[in-house]
DNA sequence: TTAGCAATAT
DNA sequence: TATATTGCTA
């Protein structure tokens, strides 16, 4: 019914194309991370399959009550850390008029899309200003929070620090590098290309950080020999066999990516948040999880 | 106030 | 196991 103003992934052409854009010229995604109970809210049922080319509807329906389009939404930290999004009145649990504040948050499931949003964001940043606030900013996803970020960043930084000690330079995304540790927090950190300025040099920042257009081109590269396999949306064990088969086909490049074919710069492409609840030994789950919409 | 880290909890 | 939270220091 309501058709989607792609308004919110445009970006009023501030630079010409390969230039590096300023963190402050990027428009966020319009990633949304939405609660089944928001999902209910709108009438959506399949979050999963029936709306791949509609969703953006949702996304935007859901967006357009906290963030239609201003990049600070998300990252008012002093304020409304996430008051916004998973609003208590609509999660009907607490209801009682305490602020969504109290309530607690699903967890957040980092899919191979998201870490790799996560790390299009560290590397622009440059690894001195990437910090989970500005991280937080440039990642522009709905819903989520600096502790996220920092929880993240934290665990990144250590697999970082591993690469460094056991490797030194034959990293670069490939599964397996790592030889002592590979669980599966290491295999969606390298299904993610490592910026190779990462690992080098010290952590001070001292390398200002690679044109985007180079880790672009890493990332293409890349992105072709790890895509599918990594369960997006799919937190428990029990594979609620979710229809997409190629859900990340172009939403590679990420946050820099701009369309430039085209006169209207999309920022990457809308991020469609799903949850997926989950039950696993009769506990019930709920996780949230991204579901980039290939348009193919 | 935020970052970063380790430990701990869920 | 993955992520969140906490407690602490800077």
């Amino acid at each position: 019914m309501k058709e989607v103003e792609s308004s919110n992934w445009l970006i009023s052409s501030s630079s010409s194309s390969n230039e590096l854009p300023n963190p402050e010229d990027l428009i966020p995604l319009s990633q949304t991370l939405i609660t089944p109970d928001l999902a209910l809210a709108f009438n959506i049922t399949n979050l999963n399959n029936n709306n791949l080319n509609n969703n953006n509807n949702l996304n935007h329906n859901y967006l357009n009550s906290n963030n239609n389009n201003n990049p600070q939404a998300v990252s008012t930290p002093s304020s409304q850390p996430n008051s916004n999004e998973f609003d208590s009145s609509e999660l009907g649990t607490g209801d009682n008029g305490e602020p969504a504040r109290t309530l607690k948050r699903p967890r957040l499931v980092w899919t191979p899309q998201l870490h790799k949003r996560f790390v299009d964001a560290v590397a622009h940043l440059g690894i001195k200003n990437a910090v989970p606030k500005t991280i937080m900013q440039l990642m522009s996803v709905d819903g989520l929070t600096r502790e996220n970020v920092a929880s993240h960043l934290q665990k990144y930084r250590l697999y970082l620090k591993r690469m460094q000690g056991l490797s030194g330079s034959g990293n670069g995304g490939g599964y397996g590098s790592g030889s002592g540790g590979d669980s599966a927090t290491d295999r969606l950190f390298a299904s993610s290309p490592v910026p190779p300025h990462f690992l080098h040099q010290n952590y001070d920042g001292l390398m200002p950080y690679m044109p985007v257009a180079v880790l672009q081109q890493q990332h293409q590269q890349q992105q072709q020999q790890q895509q599918m396999g990594l369960g997006v949306g799919v937190v428990g064990g029990h594979g609620h066999g979710h229809g997409h088969g190629h859900f990340n086909r172009h939403f590679g490049s990420g946050i820099m990516s701009r369309e430039m074919s085209q006169g209207v710069h999309r920022v990457g492409n809308p991020v469609h948040g799903s949850y997926v609840d989950d039950l696993e030994n009769g506990k019930e789950k709920k996780a949230l999880t991204l579901f980039p919409v290939g348009d193919d």
